[in-house]
DNA sequence: ACGATAGTTCGATGATAATCGAACTATCAA
DNA sequence: TTGATAGTTCGATTATCATCGAACTATCGT
């Protein structure tokens, strides 16, 4: 299971995409990753399951709009900003826009460890 | 029941217009309507039954994509695409940037009117 | 090797959504 | 008023999805 599986940008679909950001909990998360660069699962839980997170983080992996990497016990993950601007320009910029304004916190008030 | 009811720009989010988005018969509508102006549903059916045409553009309605209005015995839909623009730049963009490539119809030929 | 931590996988349950026929409403034309 | 057309609403059925506990895997530290 530890090599994750990723799309190739040329695989994404805005259907996929889509369907991915229309749960409230996964367009956070994409809206927080794009704030800290970086997280963990686990620091985005805001308490939840761990076995829910996890199958958030794959349906945004499966769509292709989060890269995971295992480091260790605990896996980073990142928005691939760069390849969806590139296959689908302006998305990013609509979903993201929201952010800077609305600084609500998704998880966990910021960290920890 | 004539009198639709359109969300305003500010009532809309993300998640909904996501939600919308994420189903393929509703995603090519949206970019069918972005070709043509103007349809009504009957137009885009492509052989679907009536009442699951109605559920869908009812989505699209709800979620602000599409503005319908009564004409006569049918209904002209149109996409709202100005206020989408002004409240989620970019978003559009994304979405119809894949219409113009592919010309692909999406219900029959193209009727009258 | 042991325990702890991080995350995944499995399976059951409940919720949400798509599909479609049938009955209904509204408008127009003869 | 009758018939035809365009679309909606209702209700049942099915499919898809989210949630979460429990068992499992993998890695690190001691």
């Amino acid at each position: 299971m530890r090599p994750y599986k990723h799309p190739t940008p040329d695989q994404l679909t805005l259907e996929r995409i889509f369907h991915a950001l229309s749960d409230p909990i996964r367009l956070e998360i994409v809206q927080h990753l794009a704030r800290v660069e970086m997280a963990t699962c686990g620091e985005l839980d805001g308490g939840r399951p761990k076995s829910s997170m996890s199958h958030h983080f794959r349906i945004l992996r499966d769509a292709g709009l989060v890269h995971t990497q295992a480091e260790g016990t605990n896996h980073q993950n990142r928005l691939r900003l760069d390849e969806l601007n590139a296959r689908f320009p302006g998305l990013m910029d609509a979903v993201l826009a929201q952010t800077e304004a609305s600084s609500g916190r998704v998880g966990k008030p910021r960290r920890k460890r």
